[in-house]
DNA sequence: AGCGTCAAGTTCCATTTGGAACCAAACGGG
DNA sequence: CCCGTTTGGTTCCAAATGGAACTTGACGCT
């Protein structure tokens, strides 16, 4: 894994018009950058996620950490918010707060856990499921855009390789440099 | 691309342990979730990042948006305002803060650009190369040890078919549901 | 049972964020 | 060459954010 792990020298005509059609410094950041794999992924992720959570909040007034709390419980019925905070890398109070807006707006129903007093069951309402089956299509839409440029074969492939990469999560660093005082 | 594009049949004890060292929520996200790409490049990007924002943070007391702009500099000298905005997805005058933060903290320099007066030309002093220099290992050991899990095939792999997906992208909707107002 | 530690969720409050308004310079016609 | 529009960058301020402290319940241990 050298610098450009790409080389630049296929002169692709597509590649040149989509090099034009991007700011050099994006060019740059995704090109001639010795981490390519980070940006590649934030700025996939971005253009996946900008459109979408923009288009959740015009039309429901729902932001980023309400949709996420929404989309999660959707996704699984019963889910506690601790769960939610470990799937989504946000701090526990936003997610206490995006709940407690949910709640209010009658989107999410919770009650208390059994097996463990702090903690409460979350579902959807009708109204939050509604809301869930109405946005998954368009989410899957936009996926299936940004997949176009890939075939069937390809898109495996990704998937695949992402499969591989998340499978062998947990034993990636957590901390930088926690490797003792060395020079 | 159907439901869960990666069969769960594989019984792999590598997978099954992995699937029990994450919260079961993520591995709804990630497996039985119809948008697994968006989730997959979220997921893998935020244990990117996040190590090494907290690292530089606590390291040189520079936030997010500060290092965004500190790391494009670094790797286009000459650089404007406008292309670190255009690259990084963070509103302008984020941007603006960070610049001005990093001007005082003199690890950046800026010159009026004479082809256009209301723009500036940014360079990194000596101080903010030297942070530059320090933290790029760090991002590519973070980035190795990522990537560790994958063969160098598929790691060309994986390179090749994000290259793609970039080349692809100014083509990708920025808005959802511009399709008028069709049933 | 009684006590120290930990974990789920909430609350507090200082800081950060980001939309919108703003200023000044460029561009684009007529 | 002047005026309406756009663009790079900054400023304002209301709102969101997130670390830390807090409350209440769980879990060990003795």
């Amino acid at each position: 894994m050298a610098r450009s792990p790409t080389s630049l020298s296929q002169v692709d005509p597509v590649r040149v018009e989509a090099l034009t059609a991007l700011d050099p410094l994006i060019v740059t950041k995704l090109w001639d950058n010795p981490c390519w794999l980070s940006f590649r992924l934030n700025f996939v992720a971005f253009r996946f996620n900008d459109p979408v959570y923009r288009w959740i909040e015009t039309r429901y007034g729902l932001v980023r950490p309400d949709f996420v709390a929404l989309y999660a419980v959707g996704l699984r019925e019963g889910v506690a918010a601790k769960n939610i905070v470990a799937s989504a890398g946000l701090p526990k109070n936003t997610l206490s707060r995006a709940i407690q807006k949910l709640l209010q707006r009658r989107l999410l129903k919770r009650e208390s856990d059994p097996t463990d007093l702090r903690s409460y069951v979350l579902h959807l309402t009708p109204a939050g499921r509604q809301i869930f089956d109405e946005t998954m299509p368009l989410m899957q839409q936009q996926q299936k855009a940004m997949l176009a440029c890939l075939s069937d074969d390809e898109q495996r492939q990704l998937c695949a390789l992402m499969d591989k990469m998340v499978i062998a999560s947990p034993a990636w660093p957590h901390e930088l440099e926690r490797e003792g005082t060395t020079t």
